[in-house]
DNA sequence: TTATTAAATGCAAACGCTTGCACAAACACT
DNA sequence: AGTGTTTGTGCAAGCGTTTGCATTTAATAA
């Protein structure tokens, strides 16, 4: 089964292989007589323009690289990756992009790989799942000038393009309004210190704290990474060492362990303990009790990030901008507002 | 910033175009001295070969789709999916591929879309994440002698390259288990009727069953899709409609439905009622109680497939083979054996 | 009819690389 | 010194497209 190219297909159709690739883009100075029978023979012999030729000599992949800035591994096992990534694909398949999945078993890799596919050509440009703190990647790509969005906030560059949530204002908000509902005594189960985002919402709780005159005992912050066990330890710590009435995880899996955690020490959630998540994982919001928890537009994100994207791709006059994008509050079983 | 190429090399490194690619690939008849000279100017340019370029020469991409025969948000949705892609993507990474993903609404697009990676020539080869009956894109694969490897079973095609677990016998020994247990009253929830494992898992429980001279109660079968709300609606069906102890979940987000429904109902698992799911997802496994349950290395059984695939492409006489993974049931709080 | 313009197609270079083959230089052997 | 091998490089074709420009053919105008 040797492979057709557009050269067979000019022979057969007697035109030359310009007369073909015109057809293939639809030209409109080729007649239609000519076009219908080239297509006839297109078909007719089963043939597909070779993306990779076509790609050379555009110098476009139609392609868009997208990197975690993490091991893939344990990205793809938070719901959080799975969701921004739904939202990707989606939107690639639709604008008639390829997605390429770059993976390395640490940072540094994962830097070098990702930049690589650029430099090598093999992407027209990066989709960052960027959340840690200090991205070296980021100066890189600034430097060459090639085209990225990030989902994140970087620290060091506060204005690229980016599509985030707010999550500052969203813990903010949260804290207001379990202050008007009477919660007194909180506690936050926070996510890894080198995230951005657990920074931001850190911050965003402590400010409306210190609005209503209150303030965090430090003690009552717990940092965690996203495996259960150290999860459970960490809200165990703050549990059962400390009076409080209000837990804030900062992802719905940490709150989900709390849940557990706090129950097992006799809690009972939410009479005595209100515990609130982040996110809104589908799959969270189904257990017993189910989770409180700020939602963020996950898969949302990831289409707007992308749609940025492409948009700068194709328009070389438009280059990015920020979008922020809301969160909402969503009251279900395990925490109670008056 | 101009791109720079393997000429703009040669003429700061005064060779011949075919030198510096013969340094790239560190041909063995390239001096030494010369190497050097040429390995010193590409980094100072900041050459990086073009991948492109190559791929049009060289008529390989080293790049691999992936192709999940499921609209891919609720294929993301589902932890299975996310574990073999964890699998994939760490084998791809230390073998220097690249995974492009395929996305599309539907299956027959999805499909379209694929086989079109193909012929464009974007990938070398494909990996099937596909679970359906009745598969029209393998049918294409084969006729087009496409390379593949599909993770799981065609029914019209058995014997082609895949790597699947067997769930005929995981079920059957399951079954036995629980019989030699004491466990009396079956009922499954199975998951979706048209996929293959379903109708396999199936026939395992059945059999074993009519092995010990019982048989399921056809009623208490309940097939579901992988929505928590239907599964919680299937469950809620057995468990009120039919006397059972033990209840059989094809898959542990089901499992999980199952326990909080029976919970709901007023059941003690696993005391009045013993559940066990498939798959051992490792955030069910954290639950109150927590699932007993038919480990499948998912992980695993992506690095293997794509592994094959890898070998299949770069050894010609290789033509893959079937790996069948085993299984390993999980003794945990929802279900107890003797 | 001939000149003029418009419409349809072909030519050939280019995209950035690899590689078979030819060849020059350096070395080894009678 | 002459012949035969190595060893190291360069030449040029080729991978499958696209596209600016030239060219042919058809259509219109004069």
């Amino acid at each position: 089964m040797k492979k057709v190219t557009i050269k067979d297909v000019a022979k057969e159709a007697e035109v030359s292989p310009s007369t073909v690739s015109r057809v293939i883009s639809d030209s409109p100075n080729i007649s239609k007589s000519t076009k219908e029978k080239v297509r006839f023979i297109m078909d007719e012999m089963g043939y597909y323009p070779n993306a990779i030729a076509r790609s050379l000599v555009k110098q476009k992949t139609r392609s868009i690289g997208l990197v975690m800035s993490r091991p893939t591994d344990r990205a793809l096992a938070n719901p959080f990756f799975s969701g921004v990534i739904q939202g990707i694909a989606a939107v690639a398949q639709e604008k008639n992009y390829s997605l390429l999945l770059t993976a390395a078993d640490n940072y540094e890799d994962e830097y070098q790989e990702a930049l690589k596919q650029l430099k090598v050509g093999r992407v027209d440009g990066l989709v960052l799942l960027a959340s840690r703190i200090n991205d070296d990647l980021i100066k890189q790509l600034l430097k060459n000038n090639f085209p990225f969005v990030l989902i994140g906030r970087s620290q060091e560059f506060p204005s690229i393009p980016r599509v985030d949530n707010d999550n500052y204002k969203a813990a903010f908000d949260l804290i207001e309004k379990l202050i008007k509902s009477g919660y007194k005594d909180f506690s936050v189960l926070a996510g890894h210190k080198d995230y951005v985002f657990t920074g931001d919402r850190l911050k965003g709780v402590i400010d409306a704290l210190k609005a209503h005159s209150m303030n965090l005992d430090p003690v009552k912050i717990e940092f965690t990474d996203f495996t259960f066990k150290s999860a459970e330890q960490s809200a165990y710590k703050i549990l059962s060492n400390h009076k409080t009435d209000a837990l804030i995880a900062f992802d719905d899996l940490l709150g989900m362990a709390a849940v557990q955690t706090a129950e097992a020490l006799g809690f009972s959630v939410p009479d005595q303990l209100g515990i609130v998540g982040f996110n809104d994982h589908t799959l969270v919001s189904y257990l017993k009790p189910s989770l409180t928890t700020v939602k963020i537009p996950i898969v949302d994100m990831g289409e707007r990030a992308i749609s940025m994207l492409i948009k700068m791709l194709e328009d070389s006059s438009y280059t990015g901008e920020e979008e922020i994008i809301s969160t909402e509050i969503i009251e279900r079983e395990s925490l109670k507002f008056i």
